[in-house]
DNA sequence: CTTGAACCTCTAGTCGCTATAGGGATTACA
DNA sequence: TGTAATCCCTATAGCGACTAGAGGTTCAAG
């Protein structure tokens, strides 16, 4: 019925300390405890965790896994917040891709600059990490708004 | 011809604290110091500085830019680190790419999950957020390596 | 009852900054 | 020369999501 939080652990691939910190932070709830101050817990911890897992592994931030969680506490409750913490999820994800997509040509160029030269100086790459005015296109990182 | 902290942070867009830190962790050279104990920098730390914020907008870690910035400096060394650098970069961020795409089709998926029910039990995003087994793919955070 | 694995709390480190506090220096202008 | 505004200094703490370690306690198997 109960088990320990290396049984957890094994079950859903959290490493033990990370288990910790989500208690800490508030994701999970604290479990009961034996005598000796050791946790014990239950099937629903186990679905909750791996709520908060799948979440996480979708790359959403602890704060919007914390309101997933609450709505779930509240099933009469309208869904637009969750269907916009996935909305705006998305958008940072495709956000993110359109930067790398960016990095990604710039770096391609700066690996074909190299000239097969043998030493720096007859090697472009350097100059080519060195000089934006060499790059097509503005990529510096987003302000993370 | 020598300049302040705050003139630097004008001419290249980093921030005052940005540079310290710079300084700190060794890309940038302690400059020499006014009497009162303020910092005062030349064109060579202007170009210095344009580097590695460059290189930071390429999405380079700060060990790489040290890295070049050593190689800069021994410019009869072999070129082959700085191509490994760039080589290695490169490949990051198409890892990055390659992940974030997965994300953003389940994200697509769970967005479009939600039936148009009022409530959070009408609507599946929870569900699809909680349920791995309704992704088509493998999507977990690659282990850093 | 003894052993060894697993558990506990607490602290600090990761990365690349950013923000704040509490002072001192420089500069411009009267 | 006085003074006020603006700059600069150091040192420390915080961000996010963990991870690693120290130093000590409890549990379960034999
Ligand atoms: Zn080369
Ligand atoms: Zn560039
Ligand atoms: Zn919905
Ligand atoms: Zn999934």
């Amino acid at each position: 019925m109960d088990f320990s939080i290396g049984e957890l652990a094994k079950r859903t691939g959290v490493k033990v300390p990370t288990i910790r910190y989500y208690e800490k932070e508030g994701l999970l709830d604290a479990p009961l405890r034996t005598q000796g101050n050791q946790r014990r817990y239950r099937a629903q911890d186990l679905d909750r965790l791996g709520f908060i897992r799948h979440c996480r592994d979708l790359g959403l931030p602890m704060p919007a896994i914390r309101d997933l969680i609450d709505l779930g506490q509240h099933p009469d409750k309208p869904c637009r917040e969750a269907d916009r913490i996935a909305a705006t999820q998305l958008q940072s994800v495709r956000e993110r891709i359109a930067h790398l997509r960016k990095l990604e040509a710039e770096l391609e160029r700066i690996t074909a600059s190299c000239k097969g030269g043998h030493t720096v100086t007859d090697c472009n790459v350097l100059k080519a990490f060195g000089d934006h005015s060499l790059c097509r296109d503005e990529h510096a990182a987003p302000t993370k708004a």
